[in-house]
DNA sequence: CAGTGAGCGAGCTTCCGCTTGACTT
């Protein structure tokens, strides 16, 4: 009479499960996914229907070792992976990969950790949905196929190690085409019209005129229209209006929120919900469901009550907005509302505190607000001047949470309460300015509005969105950069005190942090694919194959033939591909033309990176090349910024006999001498460098780095005790040894070194999951 | 922290989704 086995797929979730279930259930977890299609394989038998050859996981043998041990024994193994398609292969593979026998297995599906929803699920075990594992198949198997016979063409035609994917390509799409519309916006100007009036009593008020002027004269006709009016209050109108409040965090908004409000990178959102889930704290964090379970909905409720008052409580529910939710889980929320704050550093505490916010309001009444709108006339022009206002009568969840937004322009929100105004007052005008502003262009992504948009197009799920962001920077298709802004002139028009004075203003425009940018490589694999594989990587590709996924999931349609349809297709232009030359691939853009030479100026990507070319491979003088700086694009590198780049590397002139060359390399400008390397300042433009300016350098560094050796030996010239960026350390050869604490560096002999770096181990790879062939 | 940019060819790279730890410069 062995225990019954419950599998789930998360380690935590098995011991909260445990806790619910008496003595004779024992659960355990599968860690995900125990087999998959191999890295090092194409494991898919084209030739036979598309049958795949599954492995066990290397780093799943443990697990389904000790788990197929435990199924031998067990009265009954109850299969409780998640309710979705996902989930269900799980169960599938596990129950291949454990060889469990029908007649004692069962699949047991639950959309909320409580006790009274595992018991439930007990009661109503069903079989393998094998429609919905073939699903699954499906969508692993054309994901392969695409993602393996699109990223070799990409090594053979554009670079080695790149890659391309169903989701991953779409992505680096998104950022691409955005920084094109970017490009080609052209900003135009209006003039925007604010009037402060005098109220007497320190008090004014401002009111502004609804239409903007689209030039400075009509700006100026109307200010002149206004010397000498009178200004009065027309019309004075109170509306109620309300807020409500959002739903509670899916994965998604949780990394829009966190981005926003604790500027978090959407990979440091998910690593500490992951301590904060492991520690029990909330529920599970990869999830696209906004429900709450109406046990924690209860639990709200009387947290709200208690702490507020029971008028701020409402019960809501909320539907999911976005494409191909499967909601197998809650939504994000604390496992226990009364604890208002938790996690054991800042970053824990700050994101515990936004979800325990967020999911309390969620279940709070609305805000009640007043508006109240002013109209103003002008004596001598039909134009009226609105003034608005806005009052809380009711906070409503507003007491505990305010959503934030991406809109940038959200300087004139902060509508605050009107004065006490009546109809048919005159008003004292201060001042009315007439301020050109200027049409945004549409915003650069930032990783968690990249992850948004994916989202709203059904692409990707929430445990993939912050390895893909990672995924397409790693391959270097996107960079994660901050520029600063340039300034801009603006002209402002004021009236004050019966006369019209023109300022000439500047701002700064254009700065960006941590948004993401398309670089060379991008462009070209992305021109690449939609010039291939327009069908692979169409917006539209994903939403499309999800609805024969769902298909294959209700039984009308095999699996074998919806992959067979589309590999029929989409297998030809992988044939195709191959016959184009990389010269095709990789296209050339012509720039201009050299004044100096009369050659033709290219831009072009090559293996190394982009770079700019003067001149034919074939003519007799052979072609001069250079590299493009951070930051400059192939595809809008003007002429003047392409010849610019030959002016470097430059002789800045000699010290101590032998040349200093200024240059720019990959870690920015940087001057050079007898081998050795000096950085310049970032602003420090290594073209102006002066040959006075440049041996001061060398001449510092060269005391820096005399301070930099503590040690050095006679047995082995390659050995050296060193001052390093985290403090002391030996140099042995190619190995970085660090220092014990009970070691003094000035007192190590030799072979105490030699010693202490026989110990360390070698350096690995950065590829850790190196495979044995 | 170079100079490279064509093409050949050994031997390498690569997908998406489900999970959690190892790893340090």
């Amino acid at each position: 009479m062995g225990k019954n086995l419950v599998i789930v797929e998360s380690p935590a979730k098995a011991k909260t499960i445990e806790g619910y279930l008496g003595k004779d259930y024992e659960v355990q977890s599968s860690y995900g996914h125990v087999r998959d299609l191999p890295r090092d394989d194409f494991a898919i038998d084209i030739e036979n229907n598309f049958e795949p050859t599954y492995k066990i996981s290397a780093d799943k043998k443990d697990v389904v070792k000790q788990l197929k041990k435990l199924a031998a024994s067990a009265e009954t193994v109850y299969l409780a992976s998640d309710d979705d398609r996902e989930g269900e292969a799980i169960s599938w593979h596990l129950s291949q990969a454990l060889e469990l026998n029908d007649s004692n297995t069962r699949r047991i599906v639950f959309r909320e950790i409580t006790k009274n929803a595992i018991q439930n699920a007990l009661l109503n075990p069903r079989g393998i949905d094998i429609d919905l594992v073939n699903a699954q198949q499906a969508r692993r198997i054309l994901d392969r196929l695409v993602g393996y016979e699109l990223s070799p063409i990409l090594w053979k035609k554009i670079k080695t190690g790149l890659s391309a994917g169903r989701v991953q390509s779409v992505a680096v799409r998104l950022v691409v085409e955005r920084e094109r519309e970017i490009e080609k916006f052209e900003a135009t100007s209006s003039f925007k019209i604010t009037a402060l009036f005098d109220l007497g009593g320190g008090k004014t008020l401002k009111a502004e005129l609804p239409s903007k002027f689209k030039t400075q004269g009509d700006a100026d006709t109307f200010l002149k229209k206004c010397i000498g009016a009178a200004y009065t209050i027309e019309n004075l109108e109170t509306k109620p209006a309300k807020k409500t409040p959002a739903p509670p965090f899916t994965t998604s908004t949780l990394q829009q929120e966190a981005s926003r409000k604790l500027s978090f990178p959407v990979s440091l959102t998910m690593s500490v919900a992951q301590k904060l889930y492991e520690a029990g704290k909330i529920s599970y964090m990869r999830t696209d469901s906004v429900n709450l379970s109406q046990e924690a909905i209860q639990s709200a409720k009387s947290q709200i009550a208690m702490s507020y008052g029971s008028e701020f409580a409402q019960e809501r529910h909320f539907k999911t907005k976005s494409q191909g939710a499967q909601e197998a889980h809650e939504a994000i929320r604390p496992t226990d509302f009364s604890v208002t704050s938790a996690g054991k550093d800042s970053a824990e505490q700050r994101l515990y505190e936004l979800i325990w916010k967020r999911a309390i309001a969620s279940q709070m009444a609305d805000a009640q607000l007043e508006k109240t709108t002013a109209t103003i006339g002008i004596s001598t022009t039909p134009e009226k001047l609105v003034a608005q206002g806005e009052v809380i009568k009711f906070e409503g969840f507003l007491k505990v949470y305010i959503e934030s937004t991406d809109d940038e322009d959200d300087e004139e929100q902060q509508q605050g309460m009107l004065p006490p105004l009546s109809v048919g007052q005159d008003l004292d005008l201060k001042r009315m300015i007439a301020k050109e502003g200027f049409t945004r262009h549409p915003p650069r992504y930032t990783e968690a509005s990249l992850v948004k948009k994916l989202e709203e197009m059904g692409i990707g799920r929430p445990s993939t969105y912050a390895p893909t962001i990672s995924t397409i920077i790693k391959r270097n298709y996107v960079e994660k950069e901050s520029r600063e802004g340039t300034e801009r002139a603006y002209q402002e028009l004021i009236l004050e005190n019966g006369a019209i004075e023109t300022h000439k203003q500047t701002e700064i425009t254009g700065a960006e942090k941590n948004k993401l940018f398309p670089t060379n490589t991008g462009v070209v694999v992305n021109d690449f694919l939609v010039q291939y594989f327009p069908n692979v990587i169409d917006f539209s590709f994903t939403a499309k194959v999800e609805e024969e996924f769902d298909h294959i999931a209700t039984g009308k349609v095999d699996w074998t033939e919806m992959i067979k349809d589309f590999y029929n297709q989409f297998h030809p232009l992988v044939e195709d591909t191959s016959q184009i030359k990389r010269s095709e691939a990789v296209s050339a853009r012509e720039i201009g033309i050299d004044p100096a030479s009369g050659k033709m100026v290219y831009g072009k990507l090559g293996k190394y990176g982009a770079y700019v070319q003067i001149g034919e491979m074939e003519e007799e003088e052979k072609p001069k090349f250079a590299s493009l700086r951070a930051g400059q694009l192939l595809e809008n590198i003007s002429l003047e910024d392409a010849l610019e780049l030959f002016k470097l590397p430059r002789e800045v002139g000699s010290f101590e006999d032998k040349p200093i060359i200024a240059a720019i390399g990959r870690f920015g400008p940087y001057i050079r001498h007898d081998g050795k390397f000096v950085s310049l300042k970032k602003d420090q433009d290594p073209l102006s460098v002066s040959e006075e300016e440049a041996i001061e350098l060398i001449q510092e560094k060269r005391e820096q780095d005399a301070n930099k050796y503590i040690k050095t030996f006679d047995e082995d010239a390659e050995v050296f005790v060193l001052n390093g960026r985290y403090g002391p350390y030996i140099k042995f050869g190619k190995k970085n040894v660090k220092i014990p604490k009970d070691k003094v560096p000035e007192e190590l002999t030799f072979e105490e070194c030699k010693e202490l770096a026989e110990k360390t181990p070698e350096k690995k790879g950065r590829f850790s999951r190196r495979k044995s062939k």
